[in-house]
DNA sequence: GCAAGAAGTGAATCATGGTTCATATTTTGT
DNA sequence: ACAAAATATGAACCATGATTCACTTCTTGC
């Protein structure tokens, strides 16, 4: 024998896949799923169009797996807001949703082919099991706040699933013009606080029953 | 000259017309817009695949009129339970919401293929038209119950895209699933009733922001 | 019945863009 | 330095399915 894979090779291989992943990250972040094309792709990653069919079985599976990173972070955050705001049930999903919404209002086109665009039905099974690792998540917390009494009675899984319909076609809208310019101007953050703020009050009277008084927060 | 379009052949192009847009229709409805396919759509409506583009310019156009026109068909219902349905801007709205969800669980392909399959960016435009008109009826209504005290101020606009959003939502986890059988057994309508009770019951109380006790209704 | 003008046909064409593969380059152990 | 084994390359290939177009068939007015 003469070859045998060695540290040296491993990580560089590693950092290969990782530059195509950043590479795919970025356009989708900036174009879109329906931007990404192995030709194009392997020339931003600086490697040639076969190396991707090296470290990805095909197309399709590479878009998943970008997908899912990014899905990943929105997802870990939302949990985070949920696990670190202090309070009852019931104020912890607003935060949540907060989260939810600012980031998305932040990175306009990468939240629009997370949650609206159309996309290979591959990745789109990929985003239907987004919806319902989020809806967990409330879910979850509904069952804390029913706990805590901060909310009603009530199945919890048809309701966190239309806080995440809510939220996510509240935000498709502002999306759409907003995926123009990705700039973060001061105007945009208070017109993003304009619509926030309405969808925050209409998901949580629905689940508590009870008009909702926005508390103070950053 | 020679020759100039008669009533007879007039009548005949309008009936290959909608030939063609039936067997689009059909195919929607049964299988979705990714089973569009040009040649077998021909074949289905009984014409030449050349012929198709004697009535549309193109494949995207073809579906986008079938879009509205499936859609068409869906917002009058809506509209209509809005209108005829006796009460104040809530009980009207509660109604709209019913009817949208009974439909939809009624021809679950269907109605998955409006609102959630993956398809063409054109069509999908067609889809966001489609479901701002869903939004402007809302709107006027809850115009109506803000003005006749059965809702409370708000920001019509906002509220409204929210309802799309819950309902749509909430009906693609039941429809994904369903749209294997397309059959309405006693136990899918009864099903159906339960699904579709808490999303009218999250929907009411995010408009209210009061509890919401359901209405005898059949 | 005939010529002019349409409408209808469907096999051939074309565009797109993902995928392959014969070849070149690198790496490693001896 | 060399052979073995793997990785990298990118131009050629291919699949799909929409669209075209040269040709045939109808319609109509005279």
């Amino acid at each position: 024998m003469a070859y045998r894979e060695t540290d040296k090779v491993r990580s560089r291989k590693a950092q290969t896949f990782d530059k195509i992943l950043v590479a795919a990250l970025y356009v989708v972040a900036e174009q879109g799923f329906n931007s990404v094309q192995m030709a194009d792709l392997a020339k931003r990653a600086g490697v040639a169009t076969g190396t991707l069919y090296r470290y990805f079985p095909s197309k399709e599976a590479l878009c998943t797996e970008v997908f899912q990173r990014a899905t990943d972070v929105e997802v870990s955050k939302v949990q985070q807001a949920l696990a670190e705001t202090s309070g009852n049930g019931a104020e912890r999903i607003a935060a949540a949703l907060r989260t939810f919404a600012e980031r998305a209002l932040r990175a306009p086109t990468m939240a629009w082919a997370l949650i609206a665009e159309p996309v290979d039905p591959t990745v789109d099974q990929a985003r239907l099991d987004y919806r319902q690792r989020y809806a967990r998540l409330f879910e979850l917390a509904i069952h804390d706040g029913i706990r805590d009494g901060s909310l009603p009675e009530q199945n919890a899984q048809l309701s966190s699933t239309a806080l995440v319909g809510c939220i996510a076609e509240s935000l498709v809208g502002p999306l759409a013009p907003a995926r123009s310019q990705e700039v973060n101007s001061p105007e945009q953050t208070r017109s993003a606080a304009l619509i926030i703020a309405p969808i925050v009050n209409f998901c949580l009277q629905g689940l508590t029953g009870r008009p909702y008084e926005e508390k103070f927060h950053d």
